[in-house]
RNA sequence: CGGGAUGUAGCGCAGCCUGGUAGCGCACCUGCUUGGGGUGCAGGUGGUCGCCGGUUCAAAUCCGGCCAUCCCGACCA
């Protein structure tokens, strides 16, 4: 529409939501595209907000009894190939490794899609007697899929993540050990996040590949459609039977451990964007924002900058430091203060502080919230508590605008036209009974692409299919990304 | 892989119909100016016009082929 467009400027979010979605992330100066389709450059602010991801996500893995490992990076074909689903499910999006050193080898290698195979193929030779169990690990790493569409974080082909492999003595062990890192990822994305998400059971044409059951947290993006933000898969014992685990019990007989494996990945960082960005930018949740208050000096209209503000401005930092707030002061004199509000509300910093000779004179200065816009002018004294005290309003704050969107976007329908009406307009999702048929969900999602993101955790809720009529449970539909 | 569109400076685009010195905005560089919401002015750097071939005195422009990207399908935990 209008052609000088700067750089700077964002498509409005109702206009265009994947224009918008691919705006922040290039303008916000998250990533950028690398030589290999798919395969994205994360930039250092972006980085920084995956850190604060990592470390908020490792803390609570290793509170729920987890520790840290690393497995190679390349899985032998033959390793692979040993659980069939799971080869069947990822083989197609592997990229192999057929040559090394110049030469041809023997047996093709796959770059990691996910690492069960090769986890599994150890944990064979770590596990003799029920005193070797649970087996509780995870690893940070990144993996591979050659996937046919990809856009930045959503849906990268090399992307980066954690995922946690246990053992356990018994199927209960495992169920367990399934649910608890489903409520780790669901309160991280609350919590931390503030991104409010479904969680429950997935029906079995979304299961992992190789799977029992598999469970997940799905959120709801802007644009009316679901993202699966992390996955906690219950393994059965199809992986200790198809990688040999074995291991002699208290009544001395021998048996196959229960498996379980979960994950989740920088398409967190990309739902987040999605679920609190406007149409300045990126909005972040204080709890994830590399800097939580950025300082911006006014320059006084006559006289030396140096000498008037930006000693003020350090003290007001050292005072911000001392009170834990991450905190940075923009002192680049090649731009002006309105360029630099413009800026750092693109790149979602929580908190702006403007400090001039007006503001000094009175001992206070400005802050103005990201999600509210709303000026607080604030006394200099007491201010590190002050400030502690509006990120925790911010973060509270997005959560709970957050819950309210998709409060607004969940539909419960009864009949099959009103499930194409929503689907045809606002989307969202659907609350609906289905008969549990495998065939049904298909010809749902044939004819409006919605298919089942979550059957609800506890005991289903009966409902008659939404598309048969027969009896059935609730569950919750949704197109996905 | 099927349907549609687009490839011109780092980004966004005009020029093509009607062939004749490659342009605009932003970004970038220099200087001054300005500074509480993207300052203003002046000067400047940067492009084998996606690739290959054809027509022509002459091709960004016309013709043919190829390649790439995007959207809609298909595919996909």
């Amino acid at each position: 529409m209008e052609k000088d467009r700067t750089l700077k400027e964002i498509t409005p979010k109702s206009q265009d939501y994947s224009q918008w979605y691919l705006d922040v992330v290039l303008k916000a100066d998250l990533a950028d595209y690398g030589p290999v389709k798919g395969c994205m450059v994360i930039k250092p602010y972006g980085y920084a907000i995956w850190e604060l991801m990592q470390r908020e996500m490792d803390r609570r893995i290793k509170e729920t009894g987890h520790v840290n490992a690393y497995f190679p990076l390349f899985i032998p074909k033959s390793y692979l190939e040993k659980e069939k689903e799971h080869v069947e499910g990822f083989s197609p999006e592997c990229a192999w490794v057929t040559i090394g050193g110049g030469e041809e080898l023997d047996e093709p290698i796959a770059v990691r899609p996910t690492s069960e195979a090769i986890i599994c193929s150890m944990y064979a030779k770590w596990v003799q007697s029920w005193r070797d169990l649970p087996i509780l690990i995870n690893q940070w790493a990144n993996v591979v899929r050659w996937e046919k569409v990809t856009r930045p974080f959503l849906r990268t082909t090399e992307f980066l993540w954690q995922e946690g492999h246990t053992l356990h003595a018994t199927a209960e062990e495992g169920r367990e050990e399934t649910l608890k890192m489903l409520e780790v990822y669901r309160s991280f994305a609350e919590e931390t996040l503030a991104m409010p998400v479904l969680h429950g059971q997935k029906s079995d044409s979304e299961k992992f590949a190789g799977a029992a059951s598999t469970f997940a947290i799905e959120a709801l993006m802007g644009d009316g459609k679901a993202l699966q933000a992390g996955t906690s898969h219950d393994l059965g014992q199809h992986f200790s039977e198809a990688y040999g685990i074995e291991f002699l019990d208290k009544d001395q007989t021998r048996k196959r451990p229960w498996s379980t494996s979960w994950g989740t990945s920088t398409r967190m960082l990309g739902g987040m964007v999605m679920c609190h960005g406007d149409d300045s930018g990126l909005v972040l949740p204080p709890r994830i924002a590399p800097y939580q208050v950025v300082i911006v000096p006014i320059p006084p209209r006559k006289g030396s900058w140096d000498e008037a503000v930006l000693p003020k401005a350090r003290e007001v930092l050292a005072a911000l430091r001392a009170a834990g707030v991450r905190v940075r002061l923009d002192d680049r004199d090649q731009f002006q203060p309105g360029y630099k509000y413009a800026d750092w509300e693109m790149r979602g910093v929580p908190l702006r502080l403007e400090l001039g000779p007006k503001d000094i004179e009175k001992d206070q200065c400005v802050l103005v919230r990201r999600d509210t816009r709303e000026k607080l002018f604030t006394p200099l004294a007491g201010l590190g508590a002050r400030v502690n005290e509006l990120l925790e309003q911010i973060q509270a704050g997005l959560l709970e605008r957050a819950r309210a969107f998709v409060a607004g976007n969940t539909t419960r329908v009864s009949s099959w036209d009103e499930f194409k009406q929503v689907m045809a307009t606002k989307r969202g999702f659907i609350l609906a009974g289905w008969c549990g048929e495998a065939e049904v969900e298909a010809k749902i999602k044939e004819e409006t692409k919605a298919t089942i993101r979550v059957m609800p955790m506890g005991d289903p809720q009966p409902a008659p299919c939404v598309y048969t009529g027969k009896p059935g449970r609730l569950v919750y539909f949704a197109q996905a990304y």
